[in-house]
DNA sequence: TTTGATTGGGAAAACGTTTTCCTTGTGGCA
DNA sequence: TGCCACAAGGAAAACGTTTTCCCAATCAAA
């Protein structure tokens, strides 16, 4: 992209200096003018300069807004795992919400992996973006000393880490879970099993603690053996795994919660392989209502998020933190949604 | 996010000056060793500079770099429509391509607009961006103006709008509509339809032209009252809704043809809540070929575009930008995935 | 010993902004 | 007539880099 020039001739972008010019005005005069400044100039000078830029296109320069002002227009989105659809629809949701509020975004994928979350934050801070989102954060050593700079950091989803109080936007993960407890319970099922990812995220945490927390209060027993998970990052194929070590364990429960929906999908694709049945069979309840479940998939319970919500949550939170410093902390409500036989047919 | 210290005390990023202080040197013999131009420090001063470096945690501000070179780490992605999984799927592949090139992605959702495809063109050019990539993009004054002024450009799915050449990542879509139309005809179908969405992504458009012309050569008739579409930019929505109006003309079709997997979810529910089976009842042929498809669509036939491969070829496009001006152009493998009741046992 | 190249390194300009001073003029008010 | 406040605007510094000059020293060849 072709740099200004700072005459006004030639094919280049226009400077601040090539409007001061045509404008017979000074650079601070302009810039002055460009951001609304009261009182630094008569009505017949703004004109003048507003008539310069506008016949040269003129528009400032980003990067050397940001030099002077030590922070630019950019907010970061770091995103544990862009393949899957929630944390996608979550980041378009802010995509749009931090492009009202005049922000632009950048989007990061950190694969889950801490070595890649502390590069992108090294580059985050060099990029004197006004703020970082953290979509399923990791523990890491940067991330440590961006808490401990205090930088603008907004958690999202999961929880941060480590201790002490942090902007954060999520849902209540551990109600959900009780949610879905007494969804089985209500309907009378007692042979229930479990099947989730990785603990080291908060959410899955959240979620299958608050679960089997109720089926113990309701005297349901979950014993291990019907408790399923698997390694990898890949949510699909951990339900399809686990769901494969269920079954050769002989287990054939009524219900099973799947910690999230690509999981659920992955424990659906190896019960059609053994003809099993859903939800005729057994009742399969996942979590974060993909968007398309509706579409493709009528047999799946699911909490539903609400995806479009988390933009303007996340553009309140990193207002507040470059205000006052107040770190909030935004629940927003979630809703069972349940499906069954009656929408298959 | 602190704006750095020259001087090498308290707790904000260190600058240049300050590890220059340190290690004794000016800041021209730091920039020359970080960036690593030979013969302009003896083997002693790197060590000292290095050491300084490690011991500050230094690392170079990019934006002032980005002001002083003109140009950024920053690559500009603007996507039509991320909440289609297929783009969101080639977003993620630029983004791990784009890193391993040592570029940062900014991702831009254009949903489909002009204003805002040109609002983003704008501030990407402040931010001096190193290339931008238009994953579908849409007729545009600023478009236009990039493209006169030769700024770097790649063109992803979409074929450029006008005119002349242009770097051009995508697939052979004629050439797959005339597999779709193939796959029928050898299965002896020949009431056959067709769902498509709006004609303004000339990737629809060579889709569905090459379907017609294949089906008009083998002297299978396609009258107007087999084609539907719908009008919005929800694909999910135009799927349904076209779909409806199919069965409301009274065609029951052996085979349709939906020209993105999300039209043929969207018939798919339509013909669910109709009673009608897929694949038993009629043949159902999508386009993108979803990830997820394996997993909760085992009866959708599609065409499978090579995601993973986007990132490279996009990279490459940009470099032979930068360096030839040459306007590559590169078509990728397609593959035809051919789902069928067998699946779904 | 001169010449000439090479190495090692510094001073300063430049990139495009924003903002702090500063100056000048003008009108109001005692 | 003084004096002060204020409007209007310019000069220049600063933000953190990179890079172009420049200079001094060293060393090889003549």
């Amino acid at each position: 992209m072709g740099r200004p020039r700072r005459d006004g001739t030639g094919g280049g972008a226009p400077s601040i200096t090539s409007v001061a010019e045509r404008a017979g005005v000074s650079i601070a005069t302009v810039s002055r003018i460009v951001n609304g400044v009261a009182n630094k100039a008569g009505p017949d000078t703004v004109a003048r300069v507003q008539r310069a830029i506008a016949e040269l296109g003129y528009r400032p320069v980003s990067v050397g807004r940001a030099l002077r002002r030590g922070e630019s227009r950019l907010v970061a989105l770091l995103a544990a795992n862009l393949g899957n659809p929630a944390m996608a629809a979550i980041a378009a949701s802010a995509e749009t919400a931090l492009r009202e509020a005049g922000a632009v975004m950048v989007l990061c994928d950190t694969h889950d992996s801490p070595a890649l979350q502390d590069e992108y934050l090294l580059e985050m801070r060099a990029q004197f973006v006004r703020g970082i989102v953290l979509l399923g954060a990791v523990p890491s050593p940067q991330l440590a000393a961006c808490r401990a700079a205090g930088d603008p950091l907004v958690f999202v989803g999961r929880r941060p880490p480590d201790g002490p109080a942090a902007a954060f936007v999520g849902i209540d993960n551990a109600g959900a879970g009780r949610e879905v407890a007494d969804h089985f319970l209500d309907r009378g099922m007692r042979e229930l099993a479990l099947i989730h990812g990785p603990l080291q995220s908060s959410a899955t945490r959240d979620r299958i603690t608050a679960f089997r927390a109720r089926l113990a209060e309701a005297g349901v027993p979950l014993p291990a053996s019907r408790i399923a998970t698997a390694d990898g990052i890949d949510h699909l194929a951990i339900g399809h795994a686990a769901m494969d070590r269920l079954l050769a364990a002989g287990t054939r429960p009524a219900g099973i919660f799947c910690s999230s929906d690509l999981i659920a999908y992955g424990a659906h694709r190896r019960l059609r392989e053994a003809g099993i049945d859903v939800p005729a069979d057994v009742v399969l309840v996942g979590f974060d209502d993909n968007p398309l479940n509706d579409w493709v998939a009528p047999w799946l319970t699911s909490v539903q998020v609400p995806y479009r919500a988390f933009g303007a949550a996340i553009v309140e939170a990193l207002a507040a933190l470059s205000a006052g410093g107040t770190a909030l902390r935004t629940i927003l409500p979630h809703q069972f949604v349940v499906r069954g036989p009656a929408g298959a047919a």
